[in-house]
RNA sequence: GUGCCUCUAGCUCAAUUGGCAGAGCACUGGUCUGUGGAACCAGGGGUUACGGGUUCAAGCCCCGUGAGGCACCCCA
């Protein structure tokens, strides 16, 4: 027999790195709820046809299968599809703009690599019912508050338009069928260069001088408002290039005005954007330290919900990739990771100790502390402080014969060796003032 | 989905040409039941990912399956 091993690009999570997760899920929900985003939660499964359609080429990695009643049924692939088909159902329960947010698994039966899972988790933040450049504004906010909040260094969103990349393909001649050729292409420019995109460009048919043409627009970089100006002269005429310009225009100015960090976003021309759904502006959260692709991916998608409700809905919104920032935390130790819920063990004397010991933990939770007896069945002392040691425990509490007869209590902060005794009714208060350590809601620890 | 690489104790890795499966760390126990991290001593742990084949003999060679990784593809 072989030895249990979890499904392909699937993982287990221990305790130590789910604290963590906790701890940056917990950071983002405050961030999110800062812009007025509330929570919602969707099925992990929908009927398939719900997905199908939405994604392109990558409709071929959506987990499915057929349940017990016939029913064609689809593990959801993101979270921005099931809000769609959401606010679909829900439409009149909602009040527009409707901002939510949403922290849960995704599945995606793609071959895995570091970083790449085939369940993961995705925290998004769209806003449905405007179609105003504002609200894409306030979505790059929210994704610039929330990398910031983890103390995420040197993250990029890249910013472009769909509508820019359409024109730009018009202006190069190339017909629309060809167009997603351009852009697989260009959208490659950072990683293989100017020479590489062109030569893929030319090797699936794309003419020399077509090639040049959209190479010389997208490889324009700077200040965001003398690169659109320019190529509002260059593609002066063109329907499309007018709205995507007038578009960005308007959001890098909301940015401005909501005091978004300068080095925390820019003009990409290059960025791309597999997702079909997309409409508008298309952002893509990058760092360049730990080679690991994209923390996330974001976009308007003014469609997608009228597919559902045969009326359109404008939304825009942004998603986060949990696996990714947290390998990234990890890899570049940006966060102290964190070792146990528990900030105090209380040891226990033989016998009759025990009484004693049990009567002081029970205070301590009734108090909102967290603490613990050591459960072994051979409890001397030796072993019990091995096990606050090991596990990372702050404080551990002494309830010994003398301290029994004398009411007291003897605390030591295990980081320091410092010890102190105080009477068994001021210990709370006694602990809550080492200010040991902060809790969020769920108990993971914060710094 | 395509190509390539990898898998030996909980972890990191050894094992000559195909010839008795090992070390360090970790773990458990002891020195040590009023105080953890150290040291010393002892111990447990393996169908070499799983299944099959070749061979007198397989951790090593061959085939298949599973999982991990790299490059594509694409993406979070």
């Amino acid at each position: 027999m072989r030895p249990p091993q979890v499904l392909k690009g699937m993982r287990d999570i221990l305790p130590q790195q789910m604290l963590l997760r906790q701890h940056v899920i917990s950071t983002f929900r405050r961030v999110f709820e800062r812009y007025g985003f509330e929570p919602i939660e969707t099925p992990v499964l929908e009927y398939l046809d719900v997905l199908t359609g939405k994604y392109g080429e990558d409709e071929k990695l959506i987990y499915h299968f057929t349940d017990r009643g016939g029913r064609e049924v689809g593990m959801r692939y993101d979270l921005t599809v099931p809000l769609a088909r959401f606010v679909a159902t829900h439409r009149h329960e909602l009040s527009f703009p409707f901002k939510r947010y949403h922290i849960e698994p995704v599945f995606r039966a793609d071959r895995p690599q570091r970083g790449r899972y085939r369940q993961f988790w995705q925290c998004d933040a769209d806003i449905v019912g405007t179609a105003s450049m504002l609200a894409d504004a306030e979505v790059i906010m929210v994704w610039i508050d929330a990398l910031s909040a983890i103390h995420m260094p040197n993250f990029v969103i890249h910013i472009n338009h769909r509508k820019l990349l359409q024109s730009m393909a018009q202006f190069a001649g190339v017909p629309d069928a060809q167009a997603v050729t351009i852009h697989r292409a260009i959208d490659k420019l950072a990683k293989i260069g100017r020479d590489g995109v062109r030569e893929e460009m030319l090797q699936n048919g794309i003419s020399p001088e077509a090639a040049d043409r959209v190479l010389d627009l997208v490889e324009l970089e700077g200040e965001p408002g003398v690169v659109l100006a320019e190529l509002r002269t260059r593609l002066a005429g063109n329907q499309l290039a007018e709205e995507g310009i007038a578009d960005l225009e308007e959001l890098f100015r909301y940015l401005g005005e909501l005091n978004a960090d300068p080095k925390h976003y820019c003009l990409d021309l290059a960025l791309a954007r597999g997702l079909d759904y997309y409409t508008g502006p298309v952002f893509e959260a990058m760092v360049s330290e730990p080679n690991i692709g994209s923390l996330g991916g974001a976009g308007r998608y003014d469609h997608l919900i009228g597919m559902f409700l045969g009326e359109d809905i404008p939304a825009t919104g942004a998603s986060l990739g949990l696996e990714r920032i947290i390998d990234v935390i990890q890899v570049l130790n940006l966060l102290p990771q964190p070792q146990t819920v528990t900030d105090v063990l209380v040891t226990i004397f033989g016998d009759e100790g025990l009484g004693a010991s049990l009567g002081f933990v029970s205070q301590l939770r009734a108090a909102g502390i967290n603490a613990e007896v050591y459960l072994g069945e051979r409890r001397d002392l030796r072993r019990q402080m091995q096990y606050a040691d090991r596990k990372g425990i702050p404080l551990a509490a002494f309830l010994g014969p003398e301290e029994i007869a004398a009411g007291m209590v003897n605390v030591r902060v295990m980081a320091t060796g410092e010890q102190f005794t105080v009477p068994v009714g001021e210990a709370v208060d006694a602990i809550n003032r080492l200010h040991v350590r902060e809790r969020d809601s769920d108990g993971a620890a914060r710094q």
